[in-house]
DNA sequence: TTTATCTTGACAATAAGTGTCAAATATAAT
DNA sequence: ATTATATTTGACACTTATTGTCAAGATAAA
């Protein structure tokens, strides 16, 4: 079983397969080379904007990029916690039951 | 099915039950009252050492209050995410995978 | 060794979080 | 109705995070 790939790692490969430079896809972001290095290296986290933007930029499936971006914010969130597992069984609870009578 | 409560309205009910006064629990806290008014109410957040504060104060399961405040806040960070659900689910597999390997 | 790319760290600007204070409201007791 | 006490509200200040630029240093390709 190997590691599953964090958004950076994703990202630098797929502009690599692409044949692109950072300063490339720096530019098509407006933002500084520095800035999507360190994204891509997890120095940093992008923005929900930017993945928009880089999902069509790499062609990858926004949908697919967006959950792996929002996933790995949200176990940030909880990476120094004891309870974080039980957290997100709870928010899941709570976020079923929500949808169920809202709709 | 009835709507589940909030970390603030458990802090309130637990309060009153107790008889205590706003300025006597932000005393212990050592915050000004306000603040602990906004916080019942929702209008802001507490931080992890208020709620650890909290429990003791209130007599509450410190493990049980904790994963409250702890999917709330999850559930904040993905409030306006139509792929929150999904993001959810996503954070909880890597979480497996995770304690799977590290261990 | 020159040239292009990428990385690093110091810094600046802005946004978000956390608190105080005082005035306005609400609640309760005379 | 007045007074006293409790709570709420909003303006403000302070601190910390976030998001970016820039220039110098490290890496890699020619």
């Amino acid at each position: 079983m190997k590691k599953s790939k964090t958004t950076g790692e994703i990202l630098r490969e797929e502009r690599e397969k692409k044949g692109l430079l950072l300063r490339q896809v720096a530019a098509m972001l407006d933002i500084d080379t520095a800035i999507l290095s360190k994204i891509e290296r997890g120095e940093r986290k992008a923005s929900k904007e930017q993945i928009v933007k880089l999902a069509e930029i790499l062609e990858l499936d926004e949908e697919a990029l967006i959950v792996q971006y929002l996933s790995e914010k949200i176990l940030y969130e909880i990476k120094d916690e004891e309870l974080g597992s039980k957290a997100l069984k709870a928010a899941e609870q709570k976020m079923k039951y929500n949808n169920k009578n809202n709709s």
